[in-house]
DNA sequence: CGACGACCCGTTTTT
DNA sequence: CGGGTCGTCG
C-alpha cells in the first residue's frame, strides 16, 4: 500500500483515498488524472473495500481502457478480468449479449458502425421512395442519433411541424428496419442497455448490487444518455468517482454535455470535490498563456493550473506572408530542433481543420522529413476488409440486409441492379430479410441469388468447427475476395490487408480468450462463473450473469465482429519511423510532446467562422486553444499567415483573436512588429512583404492599383469595427466599395468614399 | 457492369 | 483546389 500511494500529491492523495462516495475530481490538464483513477482502482482492491468484481470503469476510447488495464495489472499482482474495464459501448454490447432475449435482440445482432449506418439510411429512403433531396440521409441519421442520445424512442419524439414529423416517422421505419435485420447502431447500443435495465427490475437489481464503484473518466465527455445509464447503475448506493476537466470539454458538437459535470454535484450530491491543479507537464510561460486564454471563459467550474518547472522558455509566435511560407517556417524551425536532437516524435504540428495539413504535408515531403498524419481510415474500415466483414456477418447472421447488399455481387456474379430490385420486391412483399426472400425470387435472377445463398451456407458448413482464423481463410477463399484481388493489377495491398485481417483475428481469439483451451480462459473465468448467480430471464429460461466466460455468452465469430465494428482499429499508416506528429487539435487530446507548433491561428480558422452562429461555440473553440496550448511540455510555436488558400481561392484572414488573451509577457514574437513598406509605399505590418513566396505573389498581383491608394490585403482601422482587412475592393472613383474582414465583426461592405478607414502598422 | 466526366461541397470525431 | 458522389455512356 505504502507502494501505492507513495509519490502522490496531496489532493492525489486525497482524492485517491476518498471514501465509498460519490466524488466529483477536477482534473486539469496533466494534472495525473489517469494515474489517480487507477491508483483508487487498485488502493480500494488492495485495501479489500471491494473485489476487482464490483468495479466498473468506463472511458470512452479503447484507447484509454487498455491504458487503464495496463496499469493496473503493472499495480496489482491480481488477475484484472474480473473488472469490468471499458468503453460505454463494450459495456453495453457486453450486457446485451448476456440478455439479448430480454433486450429484445436476436443472439447474433451485429453492430453498425457510422458508414453502415448511413447507407442503411439511404436503403431505407429509398425503399420508402423518399426525397432524399428533401431528407437527407445525413440529417435524419444525425435526428436520430440525436434522439437516441436523448433517451427517446420516435414515439416519444415531439413533432412540432409536418417536415419533423416526417423525420419522426422515418426514425420509426429505421428502428423497424435495424430489428427486422437483427442490427443495432452505436447509439442504440447505448439505449437498449438503458432501456433494458431500466424495465428489468432484477437485472438492474443484479448489477446495481454488484457495482458497487463505478468510475469515469473524461467525464466532461458524457452525453445525456451516458449520464442516465451510470445514474440507474449507481443506484441509491454505489459510489461514483467521475474524474473530468471542463475546461477540457471539445465535443459538444457530437453530443458531449459538459453541464452533466454541474449535474452530476447536483444530483448525486457530490460532497466530494478534488481539483488536480498541480501541473507535471508544461514549463510557466506556456501554462501562465493557457490559465489566462481560458480565463477568459464564463460558466467554468473554476481552476487554475501551477507548475514547479519554472518558467522555461517563452511562447514563440509568428506571422507569416502566406500558407506556403508558414508551412516553410515550420520546417525550417523543425530542421532546427531536430538538428539541436529532439527527437522527431516529440515534435506535434497541430491545426484546426484536416485541410490545412495539405500544405504542411506537401512542404515535409519535399523536405524530406519523415511525419505522420493521424486521423486518417483505419483498418476495419478500408473497403476490401469491410467486404470480408460482411461475408462474416451473413455468416453469423444471414438476415443483414446491408451485409447481404454489398457482398451479393461482389466479386462479380452476375447479379445486377434488377435482379435484386425483384429480390427486394419479394422481401418487402413477405416481410422477409432479403436472404430469407431469395427462394421467392423466379426464373434466372433467382438462380444466380440461389448460388449465392448456397454459397453462404457451404462456409457456414465448412467453418462451423474451425478456430476463428482458419474460418477467416476459408471464407477469404471461397468468397472469391482472394482469388478476385489476384487478378486485380493494384489487388496486392488489399490481399495484403485481408491477410492482416486474418492475423487480427488470431491475435483477438489469443486476448480474449477464445482459444478455448487456454489456461487464462479455464482459470479465473470459471470461478466467475461458480461465483455468479444465475439469472432468470423474463421468459423463465436462466441466464448467466454478463460477466460469464464470452464464450458461454456469444460466438468467436459473434465477438469478432463486435470487435471490428467497436475497435476500428488503429488509424496510423506509417508506424514505427521516428516522425514529426500531424493532427488536429482534437486528436492531440490526452497527448502531449517536448515541442507544440498551434498553426493557422486566424479569425475564421481558429476560431473557426462556423462556431459564431452556434450557442457557445466561442467558448468551445477557447477550450480548444486551451486543450492545444496544454499539449506542450517545453516549447510552444503559434503561427498564423496573412493569405491562406482556401476552397480554391484565396483568403485574407486576421490574427486570431486568441492572441489579445494571452499574457504578453509570455509571447516572444519572432516576426518583428515593425512597419515596412512595399512596393507601393503603403504600409502594411509586417517583416514578410520581400518573402518571394507564391502566396505573396499572389497579393502581388491584385494589388493592381485601386482608386483611393487602398489595396486589398491591407490592414484597416475602423471606428466601429475595429481592425480588419481588406478582402476585396470593387467599383472605382465614387463607386469604390471595400468588402472588409473585421474579424469578430464579421466581413463588411464598405464605401471606401464614406467610410473612415485608417492604416494600420 | 465498369469507367469516366460533371457536379457539389467544404469543422472538429469516437463508438 | 480536390475529394466524393452521381449519372451517363461504351
Amino acid at each position: 500500500m505504502q507502494n501505492l500511494l507513495h509519490n502522490l500529491n496531496p489532493e492525489q492523495l486525497a482524492a485517491v483515498t476518498l471514501p465509498a462516495q460519490n466524488a466529483l475530481i477536477l482534473a486539469g490538464a496533466g494534472s495525473g488524472k489517469t494515474r489517480v483513477l487507477t491508483t483508487r482502482i487498485a488502493w480500494l482492491i488492495q485495501t479489500q473495500q471491494v473485489s476487482p468484481a464490483g468495479i466498473l470503469a468506463v472511458t470512452f476510447t479503447n484507447k484509454a481502457a487498455k491504458e487503464m488495464l495496463a496499469r493496473l495489472s503493472a499495480m496489482l499482482p491480481i488477475n484484472t478480468r474480473g473488472m469490468w474495464i471499458g468503453t460505454f459501448h463494450g459495456l453495453c454490447n457486453r450486457l446485451l449479449r448476456a440478455h439479448y432475449r430480454d433486450a429484445g435482440l436476436p443472439q447474433t445482432f451485429q453492430i453498425l458502425d457510422s458508414a453502415d449506418q448511413l447507407s442503411a439510411i439511404k436503403r431505407l429512403l429509398k425503399s420508402l421512395n423518399v426525397d432524399d433531396e428533401k431528407y437527407p440521409p445525413r440529417n435524419l441519421m444525425y435526428f436520430i442519433n440525436n434522439a437516441k442520445e436523448e433517451g427517446l424512442r420516435a414515439h416519444e419524439v415531439e413533432a412540432y411541424d409536418d417536415f419533423n414529423r416526417r423525420f419522426v416517422e422515418l426514425y420509426q421505419a429505421y428502428d423497424d428496419q435495424c430489428q427486422r435485420e437483427g442490427v443495432v447502431d452505436f447509439a442504440e447500443l447505448l439505449l437498449r442497455c438503458y432501456e433494458l435495465l431500466s424495465r428489468n427490475q432484477p437485472l438492474r437489481e443484479h448489477y446495481q448490487g454488484r457495482f458497487r464503484h463505478i468510475l469515469v473518466d473524461e467525464f466532461q465527455d458524457t452525453n445525456n444518455l451516458q449520464y442516465k445509464w451510470l445514474k440507474l447503475l449507481a443506484g441509491d448506493h454505489n459510489a461514483v468517482f467521475a474524474v473530468g476537466d471542463d475546461d477540457q470539454s471539445i465535443y459538444a458538437f457530437r453530443g458531449a454535455n459538459v453541464g452533466n459535470m454541474s449535474a452530476f454535484e447536483r444530483e448525486f450530491r457530490v460532497q466530494n470535490l478534488i481539483k488536480l491543479e498541480q501541473n507535471y507537464r508544461s514549463h510557466g510561460h506556456i501554462l501562465d498563456s493557457a490559465n489566462t486564454l481560458i480565463a477568459n471563459n464564463r460558466n467554468r467550474l473554476g481552476k487554475n493550473l501551477r507548475t514547479d518547472a519554472g518558467h522555461g522558455e517563452q511562447v514563440r509566435v509568428y506571422e507569416a506572408t502566406s500558407d506556403l511560407q508558414e508551412a516553410q517556417w515550420i520546417i525550417e524551425e523543425s530542421k532546427s530542433l531536430i538538428s539541436e536532437g529532439w527527437s522527431r516524435s516529440e515534435i506535434a504540428i497541430l491545426y484546426r481543420s484536416n485541410a490545412q495539413s495539405r500544405v504542411i504535408e506537401h512542404a515535409l515531403f519535399t523536405a524530406g522529413i519523415p511525419y505522420r498524419v493521424y486521423g486518417g481510415q483505419r483498418f476495419f474500415e478500408r473497403a476490401e476488409i469491410k467486404h470480408a466483414i460482411a461475408y462474416l456477418q451473413l455468416m453469423d447472421n444471414p438476415h443483414n440486409d446491408s451485409a447481404f447488399l454489398r457482398v451479393v455481387n461482389f466479386p462479380a456474379r452476375g447479379i445486377g441492379a434488377r435482379s435484386l430490385e425483384q429480390l427486394q420486391d419479394a422481401a418487402r412483399q413477405h416481410g422477409l430479410s432479403l436472404y430469407a426472400a431469395v427462394p421467392h425470387v423466379a426464373g434466372k435472377a433467382g438462380t444466380s441469388l440461389g448460388a449465392f445463398v448456397k454459397l453462404v451456407e457451404a462456409m457456414r458448413f465448412e467453418t462451423q468447427n474451425l478456430p476463428l482464423q482458419e474460418m477467416v481463410k476459408v471464407m477469404l477463399e471461397m468468397s472469391g475476395l482472394i482469388p478476385h484481388y489476384q487478378t486485380e493489377k493494384e489487388g496486392a495491398d488489399r490481399i495484403e490487408n485481408l491477410e492482416q485481417l486474418v492475423s487480427a483475428a488470431m491475435l483477438f481469439v489469443s486476448e480474449e480468450g477464445f482459444g478455448i483451451d487456454t489456461p487464462a480462459f479455464l482459470g479465473p473465468k470459471t470461478q466467475a462463473v461458480a461465483g455468479a448467480p444465475l439469472l432468470v430471464s423474463e421468459d423463465g429460461t436462466e441466464v448467466l450473469d454478463a460477466d460469464a466466460p464470452l464464450p458461454a455468452v456469444m460466438s468467436p465469430l459473434s465477438a469478432f465482429l463486435s470487435h471490428a465494428s467497436l475497435e476500428a482499429g488503429d488509424n496510423q499508416a506509417q508506424a514505427g519511423q521516428d516522425a514529426l506528429q500531424l493532427m488536429t487539435v482534437h486528436s492531440a487530446k490526452g497527448l502531449e510532446f517536448e515541442a507544440v507548433f498551434i498553426t493557422g491561428l486566424e479569425e475564421g480558422l481558429f476560431p473557426h467562422e462556423n462556431s459564431a452562429k452556434e450557442e457557445g461555440g466561442l467558448e468551445e473553440e477557447r477550450r480548444l486553444m486551451y486543450v492545444a496550448i496544454t499539449r506542450a511540455r517545453k516549447r510552444l510555436y503559434l503561427s498564423f499567415s496573412q493569405t491562406r488558400m482556401l476552397h480554391g481561392q484565396t483568403r485574407y484572414n486576421m490574427k486570431s483573436r486568441f492572441f489579445d488573451e494571452l499574457p504578453e509577457e509570455s509571447l516572444k514574437w519572432l516576426s518583428p512588429k515593425v512597419q515596412q513598406h512595399n512596393w507601393f509605399g503603403s504600409p502594411r505590418k509586417s517583416a514578410w512583404d520581400d518573402a518571394p513566396e507564391s502566396g505573396a505573389n499572389t497579393i502581388a498581383q491584385s494589388f493592381a492599383r485601386k482608386d483611393l491608394g487602398w489595396r486589398i490585403g491591407e490592414s484597416v482601422s475602423h471606428q466601429r469595427f475595429g481592425e480588419g482587412v481588406i478582402v476585396n475592393i470593387e467599383g472605382s472613383g465614387a463607386n469604390c466599395r471595400a468588402q472588409i474582414n473585421f474579424g469578430k465583426h464579421g466581413m463588411k461592405l464598405l464605401d471606401l468614399n464614406v467610410a473612415k478607414l485608417e492604416r494600420v502598422g
